[in-house]
DNA sequence: CTGTTAGCGCGTTCAG
DNA sequence: CTGAACGCGCTAACAG
């Protein structure tokens, strides 16, 4: 029976009805120091028929170690997140280390109150994917670091923290995707959602500048779109820039704006998956069809993607990788807290699928 | 300065930079206990720039609670289990408490392990939706309960164990599905996936036996198709059950197998999303249109369902209410541990869209 | 190799 | 209303 309020055996219990010393039952429940064959076979014995489990919050209180890591995403509901959760969690289970888990929706006040919870809790570490876009905005995450808890930024970057960042490379992955378009003549390309602005910009500066304080992956896929662009030579145009507020719905209302242009698009760049159904369901619409009237290509590339018809050209992210280079940098960063913080850049891959055509207006 | 080797500053650095009792430091930091106005400013005033954290471990250690829950699912990277996940974080976080995730692959050892990482932990309580098929196989969780810790099993049912479940009506739903197609005239529909079974099972007893021993959600599922067909006098075909491992890569190949047997399916049921993926790919495969040559109706209904070519028609479970309620459901657990467990069933709904056809065989 | 003792940081009596 | 003292369960020096 077990003596404390609580319910639970202790390791004086233990030692108790093992005859021996609390040290003694410690050491072998512990795993740490020297005890001999004999005792400790008695300890385990009394340990297992008392239903002996160790308090990890205890253990914790004197180590200072928790085996905890928090990880703060926009939603884990969404698929790329809960994909990079799952890679986090993977490699930190392989350590025998637990994951905590919040979302928060973009939003500065839960991220900041997550932040709050997890130092609080004492995780080992933070992996945070963060919506803050200034060093400014993300004074919550400096004082994590400040408090001497390991940080790393995973998927949107933040320079200036002095943290380690595992990213990839979205401006190269949005060229790619947008030189594809081009070369099978597209001119006139949408780019479905870029930085939410409160008026549609005119000049491609207020774009720019608009971008540049919005979240660090889309204003990165954004300038891939223009480097793409200018490297051809095509002249940007902003009505083909979708400025409002990113749910998918938006994304149809954007897209059915464009149809009904008199200068269209004839293909279009999503840059999120959300987006890329929000264009599906406008070019249904206006009974559209892909790749005949119009060209597609969209980032990420879940399994749907392939069995649409036609077979969608996507921008893979290695979703589940990131969380796994996340992961293991934050270990090695909490053994060894003194190396310089340094950037990760992982690549994608765009899968060229059917919802490209070759408009043939090129030389 | 803090003067731990931890770092953090203590409650009795603020007491003594405030100059006041511990106790009184206590008092107002906690929240707790009569503490006079003016003590208290001083007591912020000094927490504030030593940067005073309180610390959650050392608090639960007196209290006995960790404001943390543990989830455990077969994959948080599946879109299901990620809504479900969602879900119960919300209502979690609205009482400031936190979500410890472990995936287990529907592992036996990774679930045991799970589990006694959270209790180890103290978790307050615990949402498993496990792999275990029978009470001999789910005693780590009945040890939990046994602990005293409240456990709720969400999405497959357990029935013994004495606990607490949130689930959907799989029976209602897959018979209502098959029903559908049965009224469109179908007859040989094709069940995509079903248990595994070492060999093709050839009567309907031996198939029911392995379902039996199988998820609760996968034998649910497979008796409504099974009442559906009894309904209206089908008899039943095993060639038609897929009986392989559960991967959308044997899904394809069971799809493959049916559309080349003499007696092909003229449609599809999926239990899953990725068994929806796996039979879209041999349904492309082999050239066939939808609804045309073959219906389909599948379960979840994902936002990408709604703009394939045609537009799906599929079973809308509402994950992320089942992870509400769930976690409703432990939160009135955790105050109140005496009332008896109860069931919530939750149903679904079919989305009837355009990928079944009928084929008019009927009077 | 083993037992004793002192923290870890906070909640909580119990006098004053 | 305030402060001193003890306990939560475990690790870690330190003697023996």
């Amino acid at each position: 029976m077990p003596q404390t309020r609580t319910g639970a055996p202790t390791i004086s219990d233990v030692a108790k009805a093992a005859g021996v010393g609390r040290a003694t039952a410690a050491r072998t429940l512990g795993g740490y120091g020297y005890v001999s064959p004999q005792m400790q076979a008695k300890v385990l014995e009394a340990a297992e028929d008392l239903g002996y489990r160790t308090n990890a919050l205890a253990r914790s209180m004197s180590t200072g170690v928790t085996h905890t890591l928090g990880v703060i995403v926009a939603d884990v509901g969404n698929s790329f997140f809960s994909g990079v959760l799952r890679g986090i969690a993977d490699t930190a289970r392989m350590h025998s280390i637990d994951t905590l888990v919040i979302s928060t929706d973009e939003s500065r006040e839960k991220e900041i109150s997550a932040i709050n919870a997890l130092i609080n809790k004492r995780v080992d570490g933070i992996i945070i994917s963060t919506a803050a876009r200034t060093l400014a905005a993300a004074e919550h995450i400096a004082q994590a670091r400040d408090q001497g808890i390991p940080v790393i930024l995973v998927d949107r970057a933040l320079p200036g923290l002095g943290l380690d960042e595992v990213v990839i490379d979205n401006r190269a992955a949005a060229r790619d995707a947008i030189r594809c378009l081009i070369q099978a003549g597209h001119r006139r390309i949408a780019f479905v959602w870029g930085p939410p602005t409160l008026s549609r910009p005119t000049l491609r500066r207020e774009l720019v500048d608009a971008a540049s304080d919005n979240l660090f992956t889309e204003s990165e896929r954004l300038e891939g779109y223009l480097d793409a662009l200018d490297d051809e030579g095509i002249p940007f145009d902003p009505s083909l820039i979708m400025t409002s507020e990113k749910t998918s719905e938006h994304a149809r209302e954007e897209m059915l704006r464009m149809f009904d242009s008199p200068a269209a698009p004839t293909a279009v760049f999503c840059t999120e998956s959300d987006a890329v159904i929000g264009a599906l369901r406008a070019i249904r619409e206006r009974g559209l069809r892909i790749p005949e009237d119009i060209s597609l290509i969209g980032f990420d590339d879940n399994p749907w993607a392939e069995v649409m018809n036609p077979p969608l050209s996507m921008i893979a992210q290695p979703m589940h990788e990131l969380g796994v280079q996340a992961a293991r940098r934050l270990l090695t960063r909490i053994e060894n807290t003194a190396t310089a913080p340094e950037r990760i850049t992982l690549s994608t891959e765009l899968i060229c699928r059917d919802s490209v055509k070759s408009i043939g207006s090129r030389p």
